[in-house]
DNA sequence: CGCAGGCTTGACGCCGATCAAAGGCGGTGG
DNA sequence: CCACCGCCTTTGATCGGCGTCAAGCCTGCG
């Protein structure tokens, strides 16, 4: 859990320069122009990645940073003061982390590697000087990522209120297989970094359903699961699940499912 | 809700600069300096207040105004490809509505007056020029904004997850009451503007069990509900059905409110 | 090799959805 | 001003999805 500061130079074995950076062009930072980028040297890499179970930050934590993850994966949940956890998100490369803490100046939920994982720290500070100095509202960049993250948000309340669970489970797979996607990585054979105790968290079940709702969608064949590796088969009739275009038609499906199994 | 004129322009029959603002202390404007002041009175208020039932935008509309609530309320709902439609919010004054517009360039909800209500129109580009004028960030308060209603949420979001239905009604109820005090008006008694549709809706419940939890809040002495109109009786026990607080006595909380109603 | 923690599977019961119907309020027109 | 109508709300009865409890299994790690 040790943070780097804004020591700019003295540590720089630590470093890695925004220029040198091999995932730049999928970075925050990317439309740069080059005098900037020299400023930007100042975003600083972890050079030693975070372990799996490890904090990014807590719950509480001053904030003074955003984070971009560079490699891994991440859950972010939320504690109450009854002491009850809520799974919130699951982020990836790409993906940034902290914003929620600006306005409050504290974190309002945690962050934890959910494998080995790697990062990139925005010292806000500086972040909001480099943006002032910018033509090119940095600013706007992040309020563009909030937005993003405010839809995704409101689309995951949509599905813990109007989803039965097995819709639940089948939006939950897609919205992976779309971020795998978008990050170049198969959409329909990938690996889920968490544990099935955070996807009943995080979608509102209980781990006990979690683990029958995999078996009920491998009985329809739209996927295969072992563990933590899952292929999705039939991807469209996973979206008619997540559609919940069996409603009216259950005893139907129902029946053809396990005509299927036989 | 009568709105004084001005006498600047030909069209300010239709405005009020800020300068003249009754609730602008309270406003998103207030720490503009005179200079910039001018160039606020820009920010419209449309004259004519809208009617109960009427939208300030629909989903998908073109971004290009935030929306201050200058009196009134309102309600904002997400409808997703399948049709169903998920209430994610109720507004009041202060609030600002239609940031999650900015990056997609469209709005992502609609939102609808509960009421006659009335707001002032940001447009946002000139938004943008100014606060890239301003020393002061526009740009930081609305980060500001954004970032506090992340933060309610994934509150809700914990609403909806990890609360029972009791629960949720206690929770919500105690939301609007806090709404209320932090515009200096009772907390202890109050109008929902919402229908018990909107309140099911927003709560992932059905109307009936809502109009159910209502009666069962009144049988426990916590609440005097009668349509509208809500008086918190015992605010300290509302807080303990929404912490949970009965989980392990429940038998005999049962039992009491049976011997209650015969 | 053995243990601990995560995952699966089964049995059962409760909470809340759904269906059905009656009651009340507000708005509209006669 | 009253009467009617439609929508919102309440109340009752029934049913099923999913949480809970309990036990057994798998897998990775020491």
């Amino acid at each position: 859990m040790e943070l780097i500061h804004s020591g700019i130079n003295i540590s720089a074995i630590n470093k890695v320069s925004c220029k040198q950076c091999q995932t730049r062009k999928s970075c925050l930072m990317a439309e740069f122009d080059e005098g900037e980028a020299n400023n930007a040297e100042c975003f600083v890499t972890h050079e030693k990645p975070m372990g799996k179970g490890q904090h990014l930050f807590l719950q509480g934590d001053k904030f003074q940073s955003l984070y971009l993850i560079r490699s891994g994966s991440f859950k972010s949940s939320i504690t109450d003061e009854t002491g009850e956890r809520q799974v919130t998100g699951f982020h990836f490369s790409n993906d940034i982390l902290g914003i929620d803490g600006i306005e409050p100046g504290r974190h309002i939920r945690e962050v934890e590697a959910l494998e080995t994982s790697s990062v990139c720290t925005l010292p806000f500070q500086l972040f909001k000087e480099v943006s002032l100095r910018s033509n090119k509202s940095l600013y706007e960049k992040l309020i563009c990522n909030v937005s993003s993250m405010m839809f995704k948000t409101s689309h995951l309340m949509m599905t813990l209120t109007k989803m039965k669970a097995e819709q639940r489970l089948a939006s939950f797979l897609l919205d992976i297989s779309q971020s795998m996607y978008e990050r170049r990585q198969s959409p329909h054979e990938f690996k889920l970094p968490m544990a099935r105790y955070d996807i009943a968290n995080y979608l509102g079940l209980a781990v006990e359903t979690v683990s029958r709702l995999f078996k009920r969608l491998e009985d329809q064949k739209l996927i295969v699961a072992q563990r933590h590796r899952v292929h999705i088969v039939d991807m469209d009739g996973l979206h008619r699940i997540a559609a919940g275009v069996y409603l009216d038609s259950k005893m139907i499906c129902s029946e053809i499912n396990y005509r299927q199994i036989r």
